[in-house]
Parts: C-alpha cells; structure tokens; sequence
DNA sequence: CGTTATGTGTACCGACCTGTTTGGTTAACG
DNA sequence: CGTTAACCAAACAGGTCGGTACACATAACG
C-alpha cells in the first residue's frame, strides 16, 4: 500500500490509467512484447483491478485502438484556417520520430484478421480514407475517393517505411503526395502562386 | 536424401528443411507465434539439430530473412523483354493475396532496430530502393534516386495497407507509380502510343 | 455509523517459450 | 570392417505469459 501521511491512494480513475498505460506501453514495445505485470505496475494498479474493467488481453488492445478514434489526426481536417490542399497535406506533416502507426503495429502483430482489435484498425483505416476523400472533394478532385485511397495509403508506407529504415520517410511521400493532389485537381483549381511542393521535394 | 523403403530416415539435409519450414512458417503466421517445436515439427528435424546449425532463434530469423535476397523480385529487374518502365510497374504486379513483405513483418514484430534480422531488413530495403532507381537512370527519369526511393514507399505502403484492409492495394500503388514515373520522365522519353495506366487505373 | 463498490498485494495456476541435456541410432567413408 | 559425424526422440530447465483466487483496505454514500 505505502499510503500513509499524504494518502498515495490511486484513486478511482483506474480504467484511465491503465488505457494510459496501454496507449504508452503498447506504443513503445509493441504488444506482444508488453505483459499484463509490467502494464499493471506501469498503471500502479492491480491485476485484479485491470481483469474487472477488461475480459482480457485482447479487449484492452481492441480498447486501446478505439481510443485514438476521437483524436484523428488532430488538427489536420478541422482547421479551417487552411486551404483543403494545405489540409490533405498536413497529414504527412508528422513530428519526427513518431512511432509506427499503431493501427499497423496492432495487425502485424496480431496476425488475425477476425481479432476485435484488426477488425478496429480496418475501420479506422477506412475512416482515414473517408476523411481524406471527403477534403479531397472539397479541394475539388474529380475523383476524390481515388485520391483519399492514394494518400491513405501513402501515409501508411511513409509509416511502415520509417519503421523499417528507421529514418523519417514521411517528407518524401509528402512529395508524393503533392504530386497526386495536383494531378488530380483540374489546372483551373490551381491558386495563382501556389508554392507547390517548395520545401517538401525531399 | 529421405531414402530406403520407407524412408523414415530425414537424411543429412537438415539444414535446408528447417530454413524451409522457417520460410512457410515465419511468412504464414509470423515469427512470434511460431515456436521452435512447431518449426522442429515442420521440418522433421529434432530440436538439438536445429540449435546445432543456428545459434538461436534470432539468428535463424536473420537467415530466414537472408534467404530472400537471391531471388530479388523474381522476374521483375532482369527481364530485358520489357521496357525499363514496364519494369518498375512491374515490381506493383504481385499475385493477390501475398503475405505481408517479411521485412517489414520482422521490423515489427522484432521491434528491435539492432536485431541482426532488422538490420538485414534495412539493407534489403535499401537494395530494393537502389535496384529501382538503377532502372529509373535506364528509363530516363530526371531523378532517378528520388523515383526510385518513391517506387520502394509505395510498394511498403502497399505490403503494410494491403495487410491491414485485408484486401489487394497493389493496383492502386501501381495507378499511383504510373503517374510518378511519367512525371519523372521527360516527356521526350515517353513511347508512342503509350498506354500508360490502362487497366491499371484502381 | 454501516454497507457496498472499488481497489490492493501476493501467491498461484497451467500453458507455452527458448534452449539444454542425455542416450541411442543411422548414414557415410576410409 | 570400424570410426565418425550427423541425426533423432524425449525429457528437462528456467522463464514468461495470460489469467485467477484470496484476504484485506479504502472511498463514497446511505
């Protein structure tokens, strides 16, 4: 326990930690390699507790995926600050060094396509490309549901990639990327001194 | 070997039965999941003579990922029947249902950028990236590193989506590499009656 | 106050993992 | 023939895994 004078108890707020834990642990060494123990005390909470809020393992993980749901990728569509081209890419612009896409890690790692947490990162993978399509739309592609699939799966090579070469690669689909948005946009959308690709051209 | 009547004997080929079996095994269900007495199973060889002819699993990987670089895209940069452009978009002509690119499921699932298996994954993604922009140089693209380091981001990005969606994204990287590669060519070095991207289109 | 969730720590279970050891068998070769 | 190197089967060792059981402590609420 080791509570005493200022009362260290942890609290009610355990289903948070330990989604906190996860999202930490899961991210950094990657699923199988994080065991329950090591997540429990990464949570300062007991396995009893985790196995009350979750049926098992393979719940905490599909859970875990859910979470980044609401937080998708922040700050890329909702900024009407931008102009649609500028938003679909913005989604390359990712912090250096950022770990593997989570949703990536979670299926290789997995290795089943019916497990609740691939069946999420499918979902969330689909979502991604809607998301795009839809910007992709309003930048004024003729065919915006090709357009989000090609950049989706751009980001998820720049991702994968980085991961294996272990360098960031996510600047030269972000050439790419600009490549495609202006081949598929009609010239007659183009903004007069468009700086295409200035400083992204790896 | 496997001689005699009924030939029980596995004869003194082990080692290339157990690389096999690692080949089948590691690629089908990935590496973690697959136990040293699966694979001993697999290859109708005792455990002792695996450990006899590898030093441990880790390194079994590294030469289950070695084994790879011979046959470098069979087919694909020696066929001199094609034209170098018909080459690059051929590296994207994959039968459906190809497992995940073993080199990125083992950066993932070793999780260890100093795993010898990841460094051997490294250095063949790097041969990948090199081998394309060589055929780049031949097709007359501007910048031929650039193409080819493109070309090697969309087919991980293919490998890696095509696992996550469960279902096949090489066409859609081959639409993608088609424009890229046009777009790195000088149009005086495009063939008459190119029918770039027919059927190709996603 | 007492009750009821909710939490704790620890020990434990069976399964599986990588890797080792033992003792015996078989094939190949001089 | 005899020697030797390769192999086999099976038990074993030590560790980690996901998950459970038990007895106890605390917080919130009536």
């Amino acid at each position: 326990m080791e509570k005493g004078p200022q009362g260290r108890r942890r609290g009610r707020g355990a289903r948070e930690r330990i989604l906190g834990a996860a999202q930490r642990l899961f991210r950094e060494q990657g699923i199988n390699r994080t065991g329950m123990d090591q997540l429990c005390a990464a949570a300062q909470v007991s396995k009893h507790t985790v196995y009350q809020h979750f049926a098992g393992k393979d719940e905490l993980v599909a859970e875990y995926l859910r979470r980044f749901d609401p937080d998708v990728l922040p700050g890329v569509f909702d900024r009407t600050d931008r102009t649609p081209r500028e938003r679909l890419l913005a989604a390359f612009e990712v912090p250096a060094s950022t770990p593997l896409c989570p949703y990536i890690g979670a299926a290789v790692e997995l290795h089943d396509p019916h497990h609740p947490a691939s069946e999420c990162a499918r979902d969330y993978k689909k979502a991604i490309a809607a998301r795009l399509a839809e910007t992709a739309r309003e930048a004024g592609a003729t065919d915006p549901e090709q357009l989000g699939e090609q950049l989706a799966l751009l980001i998820d090579g720049a991702s994968a990639r980085t991961r294996v070469l272990d360098s960031d690669c996510f600047p030269a689909a972000a050439a790419i990327a600009a490549v495609l948005i202006d081949n598929a946009i009609p010239a007659s959308s183009a903004q007069p001194g468009d700086d295409r690709g200035i400083a992204i051209a790896q």
